[in-house]
DNA sequence: CGCGAAACTGGCCGGGTGGTCAGGACACCG
DNA sequence: CGGTGTCCTGACCACCCGGCCAGTTTCGCG
């Protein structure tokens, strides 16, 4: 009961890249007043590194085709897109095309699915 | 050059919790091999804690429900998530009806955007 | 044993979606 | 100047989606 006003922060790690993961564990491990969490333990706060990730030059999208795909993640259908835009349905729907083609998606939903995984929108 | 093949970990915080981000920031800038990052700079790793986030009782979705919203944000059509689950395409429609409903979205792809942000599930 | 919740199925239909073909305007670059 | 790329628009069409109606079974709970 001394002193469990510091109530020991419980660290969990998430690294991808092993030789770091064991680098930080072993850090980490050996700091007073903290401790690594057990898998799947509930941790106070969690380390995460993803390395140079797969997120190749963030494919390339033009700036219409992010507006658009902004507006898709809102779940806006293309009729509302484009009085969003002030362009018609039909460009909209050329853009969705691109973009499906783009994302290497088979429809809307995967599209922004794909864009929120890669980073590219911000869900 | 001695051995700087230990490149000093750079560490950034994320934390929501000033106080707890005060505590971790003191124990960490103490260990040697490991410093902070200053504000914008490229980190090693990144330590994360949002603490009681939004996401109470999960929204209560029934399991069926999640099996459909699983395969939703996959971007798999109502005859590919009935043809995966065994059932009709009406049963999936009326699955993806109730999600509509719970999850307050307009169409599956705003459906998911929802579920996602809300941690129901991972993109 | 009733009763509700969950899961499942059917049909119908208006509107949305994705693919395809075709075209024009503009800017940048070799 | 011709080529390339982005952005924009039009039309056509098969298919999908979401909402509506209705009905069945199975399960757990009081």
């Amino acid at each position: 009961m001394s002193e469990d006003r510091t109530p020991e922060i419980v660290l969990a790690l998430e690294i991808d890249d092993p030789a770091l993961a064991d680098r930080l564990a072993a850090l980490l491990g050996s700091v007073a007043g903290l401790r690594l969490a057990a898998p799947g333990e509930a941790a106070t706060a969690t380390v995460v590194a993803r390395d140079p990730r797969v997120m190749p030059a963030d494919i390339a999208l033009t700036q219409r085709e992010l507006d658009v795909l902004a507006l898709m993640a809102e779940g806006a259908s293309n009729k509302m897109i484009a009085r969003r835009l002030g362009i018609s349905v039909h460009t909209v729907k050329f853009h969705v095309g691109s973009l499906l083609d783009k994302l290497d998606a088979t429809g809307r939903t995967d599209a922004v699915a794909h864009a929120a995984r890669r980073g590219v929108i911000e869900l």
